[in-house]
DNA sequence: TCCTCGACTGACCGCGCGTTCAGCGCGGTG
DNA sequence: CACCGCGCTGAACGCGCGGTCAGTCGAGGA
């Protein structure tokens, strides 16, 4: 099957259309993004949108989905290729300081969903949308430690709870590195966060 | 000089609508928290609150102001204790999960004032408001790093990136726990972040 | 008892948002 | 060339918000 005229026309539109909800609401914040800027940013009049998307909730959803996907598939990869666990974990860093370095504005819509607002109905339904995404990526990581746990490279501890502690870390690093005008080289702070979670920061006794 | 009865008055109003105001915006987010339903959960008319609070930013400014206050005051004073540096972590940590526990809903609030929304001019203003209570958090505990480097207790890493780090490991617990039907004892969970900062995940070879 | 004062109220206002839809113009067709 | 269909437009609508202010009412003094 291949596409026709329309197909892409349509394809280009709601590409246009989601870079351009993504650029505002990183720039605006979820709440204050309205659908004439976004209309604005993308070329387009405010009622296009409403061919493409039913309502701004759609919108929003989807755009999500589609951004979150290209770096979740990047630190799977990571997690998923060869070698020790200390080296995927140094991969894994790596591809989420990059990800962020490239799509610095994204970030903030990322954060964003991690605290859903809203009307209740509203916050139930971007719950249900959005928390298996980081879910998910909770549990693959768990997983992966899970297995490290069992072959002797990791201490066992609760799985589920360290994942979210390297998860966490690194998002406090990316963090940092947006807030600074030039950040270090990356590789500098990937160093320090495997270094940090691996051998920990005391100096032993 | 002794309150009068007007300032008893004037203080456990200010106080109630402080208090709506956390419970409230806890609930809803900062964005969809309105003042009808501010005013309700205080228990007086919207046109009360506007004779303690300019407008709707001066509550939310004054109310976080107040909130953070007592909080940042128990993990300094944890910070500040006797011990080494491994015991006044544990402290400072334990404050951090006591203090969530306690008060739940003022979790959300502490993350939403993380990330500004709003137009550009309330998000400068609340940059400047509410990003200098973070990061004199931030700079507190890198002192105390700082100075546990140079007694020999701490690896020698860049204080500040350290400091994020540990703020955000024991976040990433505190969330996780607000989730939990019936999370572990507090304890346990101020041990495994402890053990993880202190000695990291990995088993030596 | 009546008057005064001011804390408190809540109907009301203007604004800005998401959403709609009647109409416009343009590329394709006979 | 006349006609049609359809993707697109943006003025207009309703709604719900923050903020206002004329009016209410009860405590306290004369």
């Amino acid at each position: 099957m291949i596409k026709s005229k329309e197909d892409i026309v349509q394809e280009f539109r709601v590409q246009s259309i989601q870079e351009a909800a993504i650029r505002v609401i990183s720039r605006k914040g979820m709440a204050s993004a309205t659908m004439q800027e976004i209309a604005e940013e993308a070329g387009v009049a405010k009622g296009t949108i409403y061919l493409y998307f039913r309502d701004r909730e759609e919108l929003v959803e989807k755009t999500f989905e589609t951004a979150i996907g290209e770096l979740h598939k990047q630190v799977d990869a990571a997690l998923e290729s060869e070698g020790s666990f200390e080296q995927r974990l140094r991969a894994m860093t790596m591809a989420k300081l990059a990800f962020f370095n490239q799509n610095r504005e994204f970030f903030r819509l990322y954060h964003t969903l991690k605290m859903p607002e809203g009307s209740a109905s509203q916050q139930r339904r971007q719950k249900r949308n959005c928390q298996p995404q980081f879910q998910a990526r909770v549990e693959r990581l768990a997983g992966a430690l899970k297995a490290a746990m069992d072959a002797g490279e990791v201490r066992p501890l609760d799985p589920k709870r360290l994942a979210l502690i390297l998860i966490e870390t690194s998002t406090a690093i990316v963090l940092e590195r947006l807030n600074e005008e030039t950040p270090p080289p990356e590789s500098d702070d990937v160093e320090l966060i495997v270094s940090t979670l691996l051998s920990g920061i005391a100096i032993p006794k």
